[in-house]
DNA sequence: CATATTGTTTAATCTATACTGAACAATATA
DNA sequence: TATATTGTTCAGTATAGATTAAACAATATG
């Protein structure tokens, strides 16, 4: 591996690492990722750990949040005790699932909240239908992409 | 104002701030789009400031955020000292354009990414691409809404 | 059986950020 | 001019969340 490339990874895996956090979700499970994208697969939990100077508990952490996003996935090698990781086959895909939930509740929020006001806060509901159609719509559109 | 009508706009307010908190923006600003929504233009900022039982130095600087995403804008009563605050034409679009931004950030960190790293590395230069080309379709998709 | 390896869990610590409270500047009002 | 009102700034504190380190359980290996 030449010294260049080497500091492209790092650096990528270091942004990936602020990206994830900027959007939600712990850093070092960025960096995992990232790792995952640039590494071939299987990739091991300790090879993981060496390379990202980051504790096995965090590992251990981490990589369930991003089995649990649909991103990753477990698997084994034969004779071999460790557990090693891969990218699941549509990884983004699944990432957008999870963002399609949160649009989809912040939708339900706001219908709840418009049924249970009286019609006379005439702002108020106009306000909200507002709000709701732009959830609803942002929503759809999200769901189209997966 | 009934009684019902309260508890719903209390708790409309209380889960605002947690979605905002959610999406990586101060929960207060949360709360104050809530409230803005909800209560009739223009709401003065001591008003929001009681309203919220939060203070003033918090009420500053969190509708400073908000104005600066474009979701809300600061309005004047002529013979009045106090500042008031009411929702923008399209505060939603606003807010999509940020998401927007971001995503266009994060395609172009995996496309330096890309072309920084030698063509021999084909696994993660194919996978490279398959992240890339979600992300620029997110983009794409994202920009429609606005 | 004793020891080594591996992943998980949890209490403690660290870190980033939000919020408060007080000082301050600007402006109005008496 | 003196006082009151209003919004901002900033140092300090509080809070939430991430990370570590160590204890532990499960399993393999000698």
């Amino acid at each position: 591996m030449d010294k260049a490339a080497q500091v492209t990874i790092d650096d990528f895996i270091e942004k990936m690492g602020l990206i994830a956090q900027a959007d939600g979700i712990p850093r070092i499970a960025g960096k995992v990722l990232a790792a995952l994208v640039i590494y071939d697969e299987p990739f091991s939990f300790s090879q993981l750990s060496e390379l990202l100077q980051v504790s096995r508990g965090s590992i251990s952490t981490n990589t369930r949040v991003l089995v649990n996003l649909g991103i990753i996935e477990r698997t084994t090698k034969r004779g071999e005790r460790q557990d090693y990781f891969k990218l699941k086959e549509s990884p983004y895909v699944s990432l957008m699932q999870g963002i399609q939930t949160r649009t989809a509740h912040t939708a339900r929020v706001i219908s709840e909240t418009k049924q249970r006001l009286p019609a006379e806060l005439s702002g108020a509901q106009q306000r909200l239908t507002e709000m709701q159609q732009f959830y609803l719509k942002l929503n759809r559109t999200i769901k189209s992409l997966t």
